[in-house]
RNA sequence: GGCCCCUUCGUCUAUCGGCUAGGACAUGAGAUUCUCAUUCUCAAAAGAGGGGUUCGAUUCCCCUAGGGGCUACCA
């Protein structure tokens, strides 16, 4: 039997980067075995229902890489794959329930038993249970809406076979106590919506987060109920902040869109998230997409929590960004440009062709694609101050620096007609004969021509911001110390 | 509180009874270097504790401890 699963993201916000991380094992799952991947949306809570969310799920697929083979947007032999327009199949499983007497209607007051369990109170006292038809018709006559909930049982025990925990073991008086199925607006509530439709969509193998292993013996009680078979279920290690605690906003970005809005490569985000719960062997780091999709093993998969680490991110980030071609890599980096106003949108000529100059210049110092903006903000706007302090090397008088500067100045007139090598032999040369180390004969024009002591390689940048515009804003520093001094 | 799950360097992990416990990120030191970064070398860094089982346990079992999750007419 051919493998299926599904990613069942709830339309309730935006996509989190651990539920990104379900829906790769997922693919993953499906690719390596030639299975199938399917997209349904689990928007059966109206009051947390969120508009911006569908378009959400769709974007960042299709940033990160991975798409679906049956879903809303391209249809499928289970269509529809929207929870909310499967509405009339719950109901009529959930009356086929309380037929075979699986389930009953309840009229509790909603209300009433939020408020209760905020008092503390815990578990749910079954009164509708056993109450007879007529006394029930007294709840209808007054209007109260009902909801069904399911019979569970006070005797025995559930169990299933889980891939990665291994057989699970649970007293059916520990699962939670009659769980409402129908909820009084009609619609299903998550068990029973991912029971009727993992089975109708031939689901035959359930990737999930940990959080789910509770309320699994309630899912295999329920395909007990309907006389189902249930399919093999594979909770995956949930992802943890630093502290230990569910990854949460206070950790960092959550988010996917801020994943993609601060820089990181889908790739980069693909190949860490892979790791998180799985691994390969004991070496290998880089995995590319076609490789996890041959390599993926629900055999690997770990058992115990993972925290999530951008710091390790990071570095994959870097690394993936290396790889690029110039040409990739300004593209790449261009919107960020823009974003961060530097450049018009689009950029014009004489824009395009300074970036395209400078890709080379700042590859190995991007860990993230918006550290362009930075990088490269010298090129790209005026420099409306410099700090005297930064101008002035260690342990050098600031009346010398405006000479090292004039040196300086003349050194580099023909910047575009030499080499790198013969204008550092030069400065070499002119700092020996200043009795200064060639660094500190540097430093001040550095910053004079990039604004910070950090840049791409000084000659190089000179060049791209041309000779003439790097002349005018050292001699603006040179001004600048002899009025300070 | 109850129930469930988990436990190897700070972090992600390898090890499926033989280990001088391997790799990666991060950290520290050094090399390269015009700054930053890249790159390279080296270093430090782990089997929660206690019982078993076994010739031999990080690996298997039990207990304790710690951590996490669930305990909704949310998913």
């Amino acid at each position: 039997m051919s493998i299926r699963v599904r990613y069942a993201p709830s339309p309730t916000g935006l996509q989190h980067i651990g539920g990104l991380r379900t829906a790769l094992f997922n693919y993953l799952l499906a690719r390596s075995s030639g299975g199938t991947f399917v997209l349904r949306i689990e928007d059966t809570d109206r009051e947390r229902f969120d508009e911006r969310s569908l378009q959400d799920i769709y974007d960042t697929f299709q940033w990160f890489g991975i798409r679906w083979d049956e879903g809303p947007d391209v249809g499928g032999p289970f269509a529809p794959y929207i929870q909310s327009e499967r509405v009339s199949m719950y109901r009529e499983y959930a009356r086929q329930l309380v037929e075979s007497g699986y389930a009953y209607e309840a009229f509790d007051d909603a209300e009433a038993l939020r408020e209760s369990r905020e008092d503390g109170k815990q578990g749910y006292e079954p009164i509708f249970r056993g109450m007879s038809e007529a006394e029930k018709q007294k709840y209808r006559d007054r209007g109260v809406p009902p909801v069904i909930r399911f019979r569970t049982p006070d005797e025995g025990a559930t169990e299933f076979e889980d891939l990665v925990l291994g057989r699970v073991k649970r007293k059916n008086r520990d699962i939670v106590t009659d769980p409402v199925l129908l909820k009084s607006d009609g619609f299903p509530t998550y068990h029973l919506a991912v029971v009727v439709d993992d089975h109708h969509m031939e689901i035959s193998h359930v990737l999930r987060g940990q959080e789910w292993v509770p309320t699994t013996g309630l899912h295999v009680l329920l395909y007990k109920a309907f006389g189902w078979q249930a399919p093999a279920f594979c909770h995956l290690p949930m992802v943890l902040g630093k502290d230990g605690q569910k990854l949460s906003k206070r950790h960092g970005a959550t988010s996917v869109i801020e994943f993609r809005n601060s820089g990181y490569l889908p790739e980069a985000v693909m190949n860490y998230l892979s790791r998180l719960g799985w691994s390969y062997d004991d070496s290998r780091e880089f995995f590319g997409q076609a490789d996890l999709e041959s390599l993926f093993d629900v055999e690997k998969l770990s058992k115990s929590p993972a925290v999530f680490d951008y710091r390790k991110l990071d570095w994959f980030n870097g690394s993936y960004i290396r790889e690029k071609s110039e040409d990739e890599l300004y593209d790449l980096v261009l919107p960020f440009l823009v974003r961060d106003g530097l450049v018009s949108d689009p950029p014009d000529d004489a824009q395009a062709s300074t970036i395209r100059a400078a890709i080379p210049l700042i590859r190995e110092r991007l860990r993230l694609l918006s550290d362009a903006s930075g990088l490269l903000r010298f090129l790209l706007q005026d420099i409306r101050e410099w700090t005297v302090d930064e101008l002035v090397p260690k342990k050098t008088a600031v009346e010398d620096v405006p000479d090292y500067l004039a040196r300086a100045r003349e050194l580099i007139q023909d910047a575009d007609a030499v080499s790198d090598d013969v204008l550092e032999e030069r400065f070499r040369a002119a700092a020996e004969a200043l009795g200064i180390k060639l660094g500190n004969l540097l430093m001040p024009l550095r910053v004079a021509v990039t604004g910070s002591t950090a840049s791409p390689p000084l000659f190089g940048a000179i060049r791209l911001l041309g000779v003439h515009r790097s002349l005018e804003r050292v001699d603006a520093c040179i001004a600048l110390l002899r009025k300070e001094n």
